[in-house]
DNA sequence: CTTTTCTCTGCAAACGTTTGCAAAACAAGG
DNA sequence: CCTTGTTTTGCAAACGTTTGCAGAGAAAAG
């Protein structure tokens, strides 16, 4: 009837001060060590937890973080969300979480809500404007991860350099013609994959051929796997594990063998070995980054914003089943590739490790 | 530097009351309409946004829920978080999401954690003992989502009707092996469907087999392919998809055709059609058992618990790629099974449908 | 035995709201 | 103009903590 018990009658009930008792959970070592024990065995047997809010509203940390997505059903965020909420509680942080549904004004408005009511936001993908972005981040703690904009806070899935090796490895294996079947347009991911195939196809001499899988679904790409296989390509980079996916599925239900008729790399390493064949793909360490921005939401409390930052954390190629030499029937391999890159360069074989 | 605005500030600069502005906000009937107008503009230009600790302190109501599952990596949770994410912030309703990582000490750890600061917990498929439950259940607000103990809230997805179609539906295709490849062992969902399957395949006389893939994981479910296959069952009903897919991948790599060969039913329909062919199972309605679940904890406000109840959510077999008739080069078929109810009822086919 | 220095504990104010109660303002009825 | 009733606003206490400051003892130093 009487609710969970607080400081005040704890500390009524053992005849002390409730500042005495406060401090016994905060700061034991201002107490004798007999008054904690003291005030341990009560509150244990009352069964006292603190109140988070009363604490919150004293002491002006919140003790949560929030964590915003697009879309929480989409396989590359439930590993983020894991790691950031393991992390975050072993900081004593709890964590708030929140998805978006892809919409730019549903974002804002969430972020808006909940930046007071944390001690930091973890905005993940933004589909924001830059320039609000930047607002924001002038007044708000909030760390972006996959969303490149300048004087924010952010840390970076990178995955120029294994797009790099991957069409090295594709050069290698004797293709000439491949595909970028691109995500979410308003993706910055998106647009920085799309560039680097651009970029790092001319070194090899490569023509390349773009396709976009819109809203980013295994259905989309499996719609678009007719078009891509009639399209003359040989191998297909896809923007990431589920648009690989679905395009494997167009292309079986099509009857084209992967990998021997149409290589396909996909991005992410969101489906591990559970394709077949195993998809060959891009290993990011969204661990990693989701930690990184929940360490940078705790390290300075006092301040307003999070000064800018920009922390990258760079992909690898991991070569599974989907990827393979150029079919013979082909037009011969006449000129050996030019090679001004060691092609196995932060290359790596079988499952991704996640340190 | 003055940080955030508050209802004292915003009230001093306008010369009114504190309450005054706080009723603007939770209470505008009250006030003369021109200064609920007054207030809000003044609210606006300063960016006032209300403090929700003060609020949770003041109110005893803390605005917030928690959602507790054993692993969000798993893709049956994130349409649940989702749903509950969604439905909450309609009732102006934050949520605390927390991963237990399967860990029954952990999880016991959040609850009592997080209880106190909030106005409910929703727990998904517990691996606390019934005993604890029942004890959690006394004192707290939580709603158990996969976890049937008596005079708990608790809402369930049944696939058992579901699971009776897919046996009746096998019979009829001429099977008479079949095998049933269990999940997580302590998940309730998981003796819920090993018992259907062994309660009504002694209505059709079909001879089951039990296997194991113990962690629940793809990786296990494919270890386990030759064993199964070996078995000499010919269709087999696994715990959730994403066994039913693990088993599919290890029947690829052995080379054993399905359906020609095997057939395979999974359960929960997470993966849609992205598995090659597409995937007989059964759906459940996960979105509105969360649902149901926040609109449990909104409910009473001001009760300590939530009063027993057991909500239930029947799933439908929809039929996909993987089910087809037994091989004809097996035992002919000689005796008709006895049918005693509707081979059809409660089958779907296609993709099931989300209300 | 004083004085000084520590260690430990208590007092009371603060954090930003909400809300019961009462005062003030206004309108209506006589 | 005085009642009475209604609408609108203000006062002040409360919610459960934390924390600066100061007081009370105890220990150390002289």
């Amino acid at each position: 009837m009487t609710g969970r018990p607080t400081i005040t009658q704890l500390a009524a009930e053992l005849g002390i001060a409730p500042s005495t008792v406060s401090r016994a959970f905060t700061r034991p070592n201002l107490l004798k060590p007999e008054t904690v024990a003291l005030v341990q065995k009560a509150a244990e047997a009352a069964g006292y937890v603190p109140n988070h809010h009363a604490r919150a509203l004293s002491t002006g940390r919140a003790g949560a973080i929030g964590l915003i997505v697009p879309d929480i059903a989409n396989p590359f965020f439930p590993p983020l969300v894991r790691a950031a909420q393991n992390y975050a509680s072993d900081l004593g942080l709890s964590v708030f979480l929140a998805d978006t549904d892809e919409d730019a004004n549903r974002e804002d408005r969430l972020i808006s809500r909940m930046a007071p009511q944390v001690e930091g936001l973890i905005v993940v993908s933004s589909r924001l404007p830059s320039a609000r972005i930047r607002q924001i981040a002038d007044s708000q703690r909030v760390a972006f991860i996959n969303r490149d904009v300048a004087e924010t806070y952010r840390v970076l899935l990178d995955t120029t350099a294994a797009i790099r090796s991957a069409l090295t490895h594709l050069s290698e294996l004797g293709h000439r013609r491949v595909a970028y079947v691109g995500g979410p347009p308003q993706s910055w991911a998106n647009k920085q994959r799309r560039s680097a195939v651009d970029n790092f196809s001319k070194v090899h001499a490569l023509e390349v051929t773009h396709f976009s899988a819109d809203p980013g679904t295994y259905d989309a790409a499996k719609a678009l796997a007719d078009s891509v296989a009639a399209s003359g390509v040989t191998a297909v980079i896809a923007f990431d594990d589920v648009i690989a996916h679905g395009l494997m599925g167009g292309f079986a239900a099509a009857g084209v063998d992967v990998p021997k008729e149409l290589s396909v790399i996909g991005c992410d390493d969101t489906l591990a070995t559970t394709t077949f064949p195993a998809l060959s793909t891009i290993a990011v360490n969204v661990g990693a980054a989701a930690r990184r921005a929940v360490a940078a939401l705790s390290e300075n409390p006092g301040s307003t914003n999070l000064t800018g930052a920009r922390i990258i954390f760079e992909g690898t190629l991991v070569l599974r089943g989907t990827t393979g030499a150029v079919r013979p029937t082909s037009s011969p391999l006449t000129l050996e590739p030019e090679l001004d890159h060691p092609s196995a360069r932060g290359v790596q074989t079988g499952r991704g490790s996640d340190s």
